[in-house]
DNA sequence: ATTACATATGAATATATGTTCATATGTAAT
DNA sequence: ATTACATATGAACATATATTCATATGTAAT
């Protein structure tokens, strides 16, 4: 007969407190959330596996994955802002590559972990 | 006045084929992004950094993550799934820990990458 | 058995995101 | 200037996903 709403009673006091202390800054956690979001589509994916061989550009790079020039553009401009691709223009060609040495050291970590499943 | 619906022809047809050979399975690709989406969410990165200090239960994640006791739930949901966390039972309470020490090594990765832009 | 409470879950909603389509931009060649 | 083509981009659409709300489940205590 209890009218009370108790969402969530903190349960242990002393180790919430603790832990609080101990969390990054809410900015912090969204960017590194935004970070990961990059590699989570397997577009993208193919995209940074692909140029972790061969700097590439854009139309090769649809071949290889396997869609549409618009597509890998698209995505291209998301890679492009969180800053894991770097570009040159060489006519009327551009071509991509990766722009950070953890990109590769990231993805390995994540399959590792596939591969032990 | 041509009338072709080019829609990418490919550029560098060895390169093209060179890396297509090297490229993975579309399955681990698609499970690779499939294991960074769940980095991919500021909701569960404060879980994983919060059970990086600690075994903690729903009801104290919660109030260090700030939300309800239900959405933490769901994303538990999501964690167990992808084998990232584990859990045990102590009467009416569950603790959940990290099931895999990749799993800091990859939030580190990222981190790093966050730190140095 | 009934109450309390920690957790889980289904459905609904709102929002985010990827692709497609049409079109624009930029560069080179004629 | 005009044509060709590599790339970029805006809008529309479809799909995925996170949270909320209500409610169910599981455990312990009375």
């Amino acid at each position: 007969m209890e009218e009370e709403f108790l969402e969530c009673n903190i349960l242990h006091e002393d180790i919430v407190k603790k832990v609080k202390q101990k969390m990054p800054e809410d900015a912090f956690i969204y960017d590194l959330a935004e970070l990961f979001k990059v590699f989570a589509d397997s577009t993208r994916m193919k995209i940074i596996y692909a140029l972790l061989e061969e700097e590439l550009c854009v139309c090769d790079l649809a071949n290889i994955v396997g869609t549409t020039q618009s597509a890998i553009s698209h995505q291209l401009r998301l890679l492009k802002q969180s800053k894991l691709v770097k570009f040159r223009r060489e006519g009327k060609v551009i071509f991509y590559s990766l722009d950070d040495e953890h990109i590769s050291q990231i993805v390995m970590k994540g399959s590792e972990h596939i591969e032990e499943l």
